[in-house]
DNA sequence: GGTATTAGTTCGCGCCACGAACAAAGTCCC
DNA sequence: GGGACTTTGTTCGTGGCGCGAACTAATACC
């Protein structure tokens, strides 16, 4: 149950019943597809006539295809109508430390384009290093036309200034990134968290949670992110700083952390700790990557895979705080570590099994490193102006 | 944004814009009596019309009185609308560990009757305590006819088998408290955990907060419960037991705590903590109450004041975890600490601060032990099905 | 007492979901 | 091959609802 925020609000009009029901409709036939109009009927409880009058309206207005007759072992055939996924392009844009990823993507959130660039440190070179390659990859495929595009990025973006307004692991400091893309392609552009991307990949994409209503999503690289999904929706917080779960104290007195606090979790689980445990305090002469000490844990190296327990141990330390704290139906784990999970994976349960005892049934999966969440979240958070729930009261 | 949960939706009707718009003005009632039609018009953006069938419904039904005309500096006089406060009775019930306080209040939230009584270890016997005492009060006042009772526990219950499946400090197991009440009443009952109720009744009944959408309730007693508001709704979790942060880890390898785990946060910030503070190790023959331990603090008392403050330092530690990972608009505190808030809130607000570097700007706010927190909330567990946004989509 | 102003009501219109009736297009069985 | 049956999809009249223009009511000011 939701407080009506008499501060914002919208009252209901006579069309509005029928944008619910647009809605309602135009997801079932994204999530059954393909279906007929008595079975939409069927799942939504609305009159056949009803469904008719609806998607009469979404194929006109291209959303949804007439395909081929259905069999029926009794009966008229059944006419099925398919999502068009050729409606819209969403250009997907994944920005990290290092490179920054950007595809185009259709509808069902397959990548008809993608290419890379290095991430410049100067706010204002990446953006012009950036452009052209937008302004060329909209114009790929010409019967696809694009209607926005998605940034995922290792920060918080402030949602009334569009400013960053913490990135500890990238240096920008109260850079607008939204206005300049925004005007040099005149589409709309949504800034949003990595880990939170990764959240509504999940969400949007993801086959495992059709009704997982909480979900943490919890990103492993240089620092962790965690990207809440609670109530079916992304937590922000009205700042928009809401999440940085990878900033609480598991260390008393520990490591000073590039946010200014001590003993931050990503100071322990987070891959650049896992490389400092396998290097250890004293200085070397080439530091090794991350891959590297993945890799020779893999090939068995005893050093190697004892920093990568450690590094799983305080992943479940952190994790038990999520589970205890929120209980959510599933804990996703997005980065390079998922590629050891079978060895990651059971330290990080036990670890969490034994410190959380409320009897939260949470599940923590790995995602595949090859369905580029960041980048799949990108395109979902676009795609959720046209399929999320409309807002009402 | 809200994704549609296919699983579990509600298309619109025609009568959809109706139970929307009903809403908004009932709220729009509650919030700004008295109020004109024409003022409503105004807030809500219906039309004058609309208003009016609307609000003639509300008064048939009584929700809605009209009063005396008001006044204008020209043009015809508003007649004012009110709130029919009388309109429904609600039971609220407090449970906590030592003693259960029970209240019969209006639509208001004001409390026209209370008693209490001793909390049974056996919640069976409890049941049958209650229940007389119960019937007793809903016929208090015969014109205030009762049509819910909600209960506040110090523990989580699962929404769907209503049983006790969390409450380390109420020694009650798998115990189901709805049915009996609700068979001996014939009353619905709602059950939540108590630091929930706490939230909800800063939400519907706290003056701060109208648009505060992130709020977390942290009730510090024997020992410390959260409860999670975030985008204007509760966070239970699938289970229940979301919200569960006393549990966390503040000590690595800490106090074994009730709950089976080591370190929790609730065995070194809640009201057992001070006390133990205070006596330190050593056992002595007579241990002082936590209020004991307050009054000398509030009298000068310097061993006392060290327990306390080492309590608010401990509270800090966790509240710091709280702003860091959900940055609410809001923490609110619940519980006889509050009396020493000129001392406490310093420590607090410094720990936070020094902790959480994610530029989260959180308010931390004692409340008035005398407003009955947890009671009222349990009010507004049963006034949100009246008052709440319709579930729509 | 006329004018201006504001409050609240009436009424016709268009949008929408409902549901019964109907048309379309199959299968099954004699 | 043709009638009975079944399922799909459409048509159309009905009632709920918000909109907005026109209208009535009530008050202040000049």
């Amino acid at each position: 149950m939701r407080k009506i925020d008499l501060t914002n609000f919208r009252v209901a009009t006579s069309e509005t019943a029928r944008h619910i029901n647009r809605r309602i409709v135009l997801n079932l036939i994204r999530s059954h597809q393909p279906i007929s109009r008595a079975d939409l009927a069927r799942h939504s409880g609305l009159q056949r006539s009803t469904v008719s009058v609806i998607t009469e309206q979404l194929i006109t207005e291209r959303w949804v295809t007439e395909g081929a007759n259905g069999h029926a072992p009794r009966g008229r055939r059944p006419r099925f109508l398919h999502l068009n996924k050729e409606r819209v392009g969403i250009v997907g844009i994944n920005i990290r430390p290092a490179t920054t990823r950007l595809a185009l993507a259709n509808l069902d959130g397959n990548f008809v384009a993608q290419e890379s660039l290095p991430t410049a440190n100067d706010p204002e070179k990446f953006v012009a290093d950036l452009i052209p390659r937008l302004k060329n990859l909209t114009q790929v495929r010409s019967e696809l036309t694009c209607e926005g595009i998605g940034v995922s990025l290792p920060g918080r973006v402030d949602s009334g200034s569009h400013k960053l307004v913490f990135a500890p692991n990238l240096d920008w400091h109260d850079f607008d990134l939204k206005t300049p893309l925004e005007e040099a392609t005149g589409l709309p552009v949504e800034l949003e968290n990595a880990a939170n991307a990764c959240a509504l990949a999940e969400i949007w994409f993801g086959g495992r949670s059709e009704a997982a209503q909480d979900l943490v999503a919890v990103t492993v690289s240089e620092g962790i992110g965690t990207g809440l999904v609670l109530n079916h929706q992304l937590v922000r917080g009205s700042t928009g700083v809401a999440g940085e779960f990878g900033h609480i104290t598991v260390v008393e007195n520990g490591l000073k952390c590039r946010c200014g606090n001590q003993g931050c979790w990503e100071m322990y689980a987070s891959n650049s700790a896992a490389v400092r445990y396998y290097t250890g305090s004293k200085p070397t002469a080439s530091k090794p990557s991350f891959d590297d000490v993945l890799r020779l844990a893999g090939q068995g190296d005893a050093k190697a895979l004892e920093a990568i327990s450690t590094m799983a141990h305080y992943l479940g330390v952190g994790m038990a705080m999520l589970v205890t704290g929120l209980a959510p139906d599933i804990i996703l784990v997005i980065g390079e570590i998922t590629r050891l999970w079978d060895q990651v994976g059971p330290i990080i349960t036990r670890t969490v099994a034994e410190r959380s005892q409320t009897h939260a049934a949470t599940k923590i999966v790995p995602t595949d490193p090859s369905s580029h969440p960041r980048l799949l979240g990108t395109i979902a958070l676009v795609l959720q102006q046209h399929f999320g729930a409309p807002s009402v009261a």
